[in-house]
DNA sequence: AAAGTTAGTTTATGCCGTAAGGAGTGGCAA
DNA sequence: TTGCCACTCCTTACGGCATAAACTAACTTT
């Protein structure tokens, strides 16, 4: 299920997001005693360690000795708090990348760091990306990846999309690994396990495999589906070089573009 | 929020994948009036019709004419059902492709009608693919995707990590759409709307915009953030530009990659 | 007719987001 | 100093969710 940005009063969640300080002079009533960045973290502490499905306004509430309702003073729904998440965690990326070696190897630091960042907050990928949020840091982050991109020197009409699809890779990338982490946790099976289980019940219950799907078959039966590395999960493992792999495929497509564009490319 | 594969009894849920008969040699008790089939087609309307976010076992029973707990006598739980939907949603995809005119005409189709698949059904985009649902037609849309790509000449370990990134690059530029085409439904705001308030707010709180973000600043001043078509919503416009395009920059780097490979494509 | 299995119901448990209203706090105007 | 009122935080409550448990009623087999 996405979970959609904030719907309320959309001054105001702006505002929370973009850190406008409420106007403070000697208020009446008593001392706060939360705050939105304290209630922000804890809630992402919680989406890290428990995940998105765990993240709940009690949740939250009892982590800081409070109940749900609590909140509802310092973030209008939870939507906004998911928003505000986001938005906070985003700014753990990095910003400055070296562009003397060449674009690629930027965009290629680019992709692995926010893979990794994924893979750190997996909570992220479940936060909608219909509506920006438009943060602070969304824009940060595709700053930063313009910046790097416009060392290509294509079109902004060009670039504009290849941004679209750098993200779009990288974010489907990582939820695949995030979530495939996610599940063992969930069913007390490691990968392993799970695919031995499987695969004894694939037999039983589609016995005429071979013949339905012959190239998969095939694909078999040339070892592609057999990991290098043993001590990885397979399944992490095989989603990683299908990450490094493709963001190759797709530079070698952004390479090709300038080329056709009759774009130099620096030395 | 992500929904997994249900973890209940393993050979249960494979054989109401694969549709194994159950033994039904004259039982006692009441005839059944449902089946697992009507469950999933019913569960299928309702999340066509109102989202995933709508699909409970009381919203389905209902529409039966049922409990919710009567659905379970069919389906072990919520999840397994969302994963026969999965599979039975993923029968409509088209399974033969012409190859006379190439792999790369081929892989186009195969990718738009992927997308629009996905477009039809948003909710697909929500089943986790952390561990492959292994349904018998989620084998037949790799196969099909692998038969095609096999045209290629590439060995069978490049395959495997092309047919990953085609898949997670349609998926998520999907993902884009069908988010944004959810949210003005959501809010009651069209895109135009909702991004005309959403930037005088950001003029209001970021004053320092252009500043801050001079790439993006650049970008927009190229005019690279006009849509050519009024007629479309604009975000969605912008997402479908950049699938077509992200998919050019893919296919370019499979070719690349074929070059380097030595491979000869078809005339 | 009795026994046993199955379909479907009712009821209940424990989650969720959040609306409503009330209690105590503390700065300010009178 | 007193009263006001905005403010924080609480309790309670509502309607939703998945699903466990126990029950009724239908039907086949013994």
């Amino acid at each position: 299920m996405v979970v959609f940005a904030g719907q309320g009063d959309a001054r105001r969640s702006m505002a929370l997001l973009w850190h406008t300080p409420r106007p403070e002079g000697g208020r009446p009533g008593p001392k706060p005693g939360l705050s939105v960045d304290v209630i922000v973290d804890t809630a992402i502490a919680v989406a890290d360690s428990e995940g998105m499905a765990a993240l709940s306004m009690r949740a939250v509430g009892e982590r800081l000795g409070r109940t749900a309702m609590a909140l509802y003073t310092y973030v209008p729904s939870k939507s906004e708090l998911v928003d505000l998440m986001y938005d906070r965690a985003l700014a753990e990326l990095p910003v400055d990348y070296e562009l003397g070696a060449g674009w690629r190897a930027a965009v290629t630091s680019w992709a692995e760091d926010a893979w990794a960042f994924y893979l750190c907050h997996p909570w992220v990928l479940q936060v909608s990306q219909a509506r920006p949020v438009l943060g602070p840091n969304e824009y940060v982050m595709l700053e930063t990846a313009l910046r790097i991109l416009r060392e290509t020197g294509l079109t902004a009409g060009v670039l504009r999309r290849l941004v679209g699809v750098l993200f779009h890779f990288v974010r489907a990338a990582a939820q695949t690994v995030a979530e495939s982490r996610q599940a063992p946790a969930a069913t007390g099976m490691s990968d392993e396990e799970w695919w031995y289980a499987r695969s004894a019940l694939l037999e039983e219950v589609a016995p005429d495999f071979a013949e339905r799907f012959p190239t998969l078959t095939w694909l078999d039966s040339e070892g592609a589906y057999q990991s290098e590395d043993e001590s990885v999960p397979y399944l992490e493992q095989e989603a990683k070089e299908t990450f490094a792999a493709g963001l190759a495929v797709l530079l070698d497509g952004i390479e090709a573009a300038m080329n056709r564009a009759g774009v130099r490319a620096l030395p």
